[in-house]
DNA sequence: TCTGATAATCAGTAATACTGAATATCAGCT
DNA sequence: AGCTGATATTCAGTATTACTGATTATCAGA
């Protein structure tokens, strides 16, 4: 009747904490070789397609946007995208890939799919669909609390 | 056939580091009152019972040695742990906690806990044992690596 | 043409986690 | 006893992170 752990140590909170920060690290290692961390493939991923802002960006990807202004400035060092003012609203700034970017971003992409490969490696198929599911569910709980 | 999430934000292992920031944040939530952080806590648990020196207490948590200073620098200056000097080996401080120190551990584990419930109030009973399981073994699987 | 709001930027700040040096002490050898 | 190399703790300094607040340019509406 007592599943309760003694040590802090043991229980799913903390742990949830380290796996957190051992992904985090996986991340960006994965990238280092590309010169970019998590935060550059979200930005160089959101632009494809679309014409967002830098606001619109910290928008949907939570950053702050003095952040962003790094982000976009290291991106842009990095020949992977390039701003331009918006002509509706010229106060905007407007963040596109360009070609390597594109190429940039793919490459990020199953760089950060063979992390999470390795991360996920000690489990199953049915175990890492049962992990995905719960994560999506305290994740959207998160999501909609007001941090 | 096809499981995979297009956008990185839909990957579990984005996922896991964002779930792991906000239970970190909670956690630090909840012991704000007590004017401690988790390894303050941490801490204290350590020293129930145990003659531990701050290099054990190190390599218990992981935690750097001059942040160990620090941490107990304020457990001393709370009035929860004091320092003395190890009478088999000098060069050792040997952390020992006072009758404040003991009652504040338990109090603090009790904020932990109802934070972790809170945390995990999103998943069912059978969820939670489902997820601490998988995350166990993530868990380990990472205190196996050389990081 | 004002007024208040918004977008991007920059400078400065606080917190974090560390590296490397300094001091005191130990254990083993001669 | 005295010397040598290693260990425990502490301190000072550094790099990184993530932010707050101020500044400039631009917009939208009265």
């Amino acid at each position: 009747m007592r599943a309760q752990a003694d040590r802090i140590s043991d229980h799913t909170g903390y742990r949830l904490v380290k796996v957190g920060h051992v992904a985090a690290a996986a991340f960006d290692e994965a990238l280092a070789p590309l010169g970019m961390r998590p935060r550059h493939v979200m930005v160089l991923e959101a632009i494809r397609g679309g014409t967002l802002s830098q606001q619109d960006l910290c928008q949907l990807t939570g950053m702050d946007r003095t952040t962003m202004v790094a982000v976009v400035d290291e991106l842009e060092r990095l020949g992977y995208a390039h701003r331009e003012r918006s002509a509706a609203d010229r106060r905007k700034h407007v963040v596109k890939p360009t070609a390597a970017g594109e190429s940039a971003f793919e490459e990020a992409a199953r760089a950060l799919l063979a992390a999470e490969e390795a991360l996920l490696g000690p489990l199953s198929a049915a175990e890492r669909d049962s992990l995905g599911g719960l994560v999506a569910k305290l994740f959207e709980a998160a999501a909609r609390r007001p941090g």
